[in-house]
DNA sequence: CGGGGTCTTGATTTCATTCAAAAATGGTGG
DNA sequence: CCACCATTTTTGAATGAAATCAAGACCCCG
């Protein structure tokens, strides 16, 4: 489990806002700067050439994202909420990324900050049957989501969580709706998600064949 | 596309074997060591609580795998076929990294060269169809495979085909007799691959409906 | 109070999985 | 060189799960 930008970047910055919808940057673009994210969902979106959309990855308040560990960006990042974000120019996240290399052991953390939950992704989508993806996809997000008493804020929406769990908007239904069913979450609004039984979605994600005991 | 190892690292090392099927780290374990690919074939695997096996990535000549981006590897390393390896000790390679930070601008790239096929896997599985995700596949592979004349050297069996694909053996089997049947690939012999008509599994692969044209 | 987008639901179809068994392959030792 | 073994590949038939198609309900926005 990686926490979020271990290693803040101290810098002269001046903070940004994108509106929900608003793209950051794009696959394929030079990766000119880094952005690293003060507040909202950002979503790393990839186009297939037949049109198909994958989602590959959330990202939360305090990731950094648009690393140059190549010189592409090899998503395109997109604000799901509105954003609170910050740009770092490539060069001077160097510097930075130098100068906190010397001080600490941790400067890699941050790095692996933005590449655990698209690994987590892939991890994910491998499993076999839809309810094992989907309580798998709910453990990934609800250590990262912010919360409003006792229920998630969830912005999401079921094309969304289709396009991340390569499914469909109708399949995620069917799936929250049994999630319902059982009792393990509820869902009081359109944007809130409260989490019933913790362990039966942890024991499903497990890929437990009988749910109970 | 991310090339390996743009960076070599130099360091006083003695180069190591490991057998097919042998395990050079577990995921979990601490990452005392870096390890240098310089022959043969590696697989990333992880395994669910239930059982199931996913391969998240191959490994090839060149790579540097098991990068201290957190304090625990990520995914068990096994050789495919029988390997040519060094270690580095993390420490070590923290300073080597250090070193090579200050001297190029292009020293990321080896941490990308790690993660990149993990990201390529998760775009891979995250398509629709079965011929589309083994032609995605294929894409993938063909680049780093090595050859032996016209054909690919192709040591992979079905089983862990189907474990990066995130489906069973017998759909890769019947995948490959489809695009054999189509004329898009041969299998001389278990372990070679013929790439017969590279644009049929480009097109196949980009999404299209109709192949041809 | 519309109206557009999202969510929900049902009926049907499609595709991959499963299960089972035979064939092929590669390796081993006699 | 050949017989034998273990493993992998191949194939078929039946099953099952998710995609698709099509409508209707709901929600939030202006």
């Amino acid at each position: 489990m990686y926490r979020p930008a271990i290693a803040p970047i101290e810098m002269p910055v001046t903070e940004r806002i994108a509106r929900a919808g608003e793209t950051l940057f794009l696959e394929g673009d030079p990766c000119d700067y880094v952005y690293e994210l003060r507040e909202g969902i950002a979503r790393g979106v990839n186009f297939m050439a037949s049109g198909e959309r994958q989602i590959s990855a959330f990202f939360f308040s305090g990731d950094q994202i648009g690393l140059p560990l190549g010189d592409r960006y090899r998503y395109t990042a997109e604000a799901v909420t509105e954003l609170r974000y910050v740009l770092h120019s490539r060069s001077g996240w160097n510097e930075a990324f130098l100068r906190n290399c010397r001080d600490g052991g941790q400067f890699l953390q941050s790095i692996g900050a933005e590449q655990d939950p698209i690994f987590r992704r892939g991890i994910v989508i491998g499993r076999h049957g839809l309810l094992v993806r989907i309580c798998a996809f709910l453990m990934v997000m609800i250590d990262r989501l912010p919360s409003d008493g006792s229920d998630f804020i969830f912005p999401l929406t079921q094309s969304d969580i289709g396009a991340y769990l390569a499914t469909t908007p109708e399949s995620v239904c069917r799936g929250f709706r049994q999630l319902r069913e059982m009792g393990a979450i509820a869902t009081p609004k359109r944007d809130r998600l409260r989490i019933l039984d913790r362990e039966m979605i942890e024991s499903i994600a497990s890929g437990a064949d009988h749910w109970g005991i």
